[in-house]
DNA sequence: ACGCAAACTTGACCTTGATCAAGTCATTCC
DNA sequence: GGAATGACTTGATCAAGGTCAAGTTTGCGT
């Protein structure tokens, strides 16, 4: 994707190397042109600036495709909550299909390109496209099945277990995507780790020295490195997949074992 | 509702009593009418017993008429995590729209009476009601709404807070239903509040009896009485919404002031 | 390059709520 | 109705993680 001539690079839906994990997922090729036509604008929000703030009317939803985002809220005492960190190939907020307003803010934590999709374009589009009513619906459980996931992390396990759990998540969504999994650049701040996980900063900061000091994981800077992918899966309490075929290769870590 | 010939009673959602907070919400008379025509399945289920279990394949979505149900899954260790409690009058299983197997365990904690919908007949049937995709993403969204709200409340409050959060969020959805908020049977174990709040049973007792001792409210039993409801509001760290008008009846609670 | 502000670290201490244990009370099943 | 089982209560103890305070490091703006 890198090219010499980035300034020249078209992205559309059609040819985005996101189109698997974005929106379009099950669409035809031609939908997805079509789909691609409403697409015009493609925002770039800076670091610490919203994508959309709760209380703004709700007009469009958009497609992260580059950055992570956060997805937050405040309470009565003014202490944030942070739901969700999106990665690029995310949806961000689908409930605007649904409501007047945003809920959220949404805020990027560094750089972000976006893909801007009109509410009204898009039911618009649903018309035409039956499959489009089903894509959406399938997002929005995904949206919740990961809530749920997050709640079940959050809700009755240690503090360890927790940060595992969350590295651990990410990593795999960095593997769904083409990435390495075991090595990778995370512009999240850690204290918005901690508000995330119902910790605080300073147990984040001894539980990521403990995780250095026994080689599992070391989180320095934005740089994230799983040395011991299978301990942090492990840690966060997830089932290892039945090894497939030889067990030259750890089907979980991607990691050479035997 | 309890009338002398119980048995002769035939409800529809034409002229059910949960009409308004079932999932026609929104559509015409004469698109309920058509909706009925599909609910030939309305089951009983006995306490304990699941409405569906994950796993199972997932062909029906579940209106609650009568009764309470827990959603929940159980990690490695065997622990069970409490998502959801449903109320009379609302939709169980929304999940089986969008995939093959049921993600979690339906328990009913007492007996229950349901309508079944099959996924197949809503499908077809959403071909011809555009409005019911916009109804079934609502329920979506409401669902993922609840999870977020709920997480907020485990994530980052002290026992005391979750507890009332959790009293006075069910009665608020009584009062919704246009039951008393202020006095109800809730057939929901201890233990299980302790689960669903990430705490254990021997808190939840404690809190309880301390909120007996100050004259918040009572939980003996299957009986849950709030004897001072905007004591219970303002512990949960929820806003009182403003004054409607005079000031002769507390907007939130129904009680009198001034 | 410098200086300031924000992020992160580290240590000492303390509070909340979990754990363990032993009881009482309800409900169900013969 | 009486035993058995499971739900709830109560108290004593303990540990995980929060709080407070004082550092150090990083990153950014001038």
């Amino acid at each position: 994707m890198a090219g010499s001539k980035p300034h020249t690079l078209q992205v559309t839906c059609a040819n985005c190397g996101l189109q698997r994990i974005c929106f379009p997922r099950g669409l035809t090729q031609q939908e997805i042109v079509r789909l691609d036509a409403i697409l015009q604008s493609q925002p770039v929000v800076g670091k610490g600036e919203a994508v959309f703030k709760q209380g703004e009317a709700a007009r469009a939803i958009f497609a992260l495709k580059s950055g992570v985002v956060k997805l937050c809220r405040y309470d009565r005492a003014g202490n944030e909550i942070i739901h969700t960190f999106y990665l690029p190939g995310d949806v961000i907020g689908l409930e605007a299909l649904d409501q007047p307003v945003y809920q959220y803010d949404a805020i990027a934590l560094d750089r972000c390109n976006l893909c801007r999709v009109e509410v009204a374009d898009l039911d618009r589009l649903a018309q035409q496209m039956p499959n489009l009513n089903r894509q959406v619906l399938q997002m929005m459980r995904r949206e919740l099945e990961l809530e749920r996931a997050h709640f079940e992390n959050v809700s009755s396990r240690s503090a360890d277990q927790r940060l595992a759990h969350f590295v651990w998540h990410i990593a795999e969504r960095f593997r769904d995507r083409g990435y390495a999994m075991d090595t990778f650049q995370l512009p999240i701040l850690h204290r918005d780790i901690a508000t995330h996980l119902g910790l605080t900063p300073e147990t984040v900061s001894r539980i990521l020295r403990k995780f250095h000091q026994q080689g599992i994981l070391t989180w320095q800077r934005k740089q994230v490195t799983l040395h011991d992918p299978c301990a942090v899966r492990e840690l966060a309490g997830i089932e290892a997949p039945h090894a497939s075929g030889e067990g030259e290769v750890c089907p979980v870590c991607q990691a050479h074992v035997g």
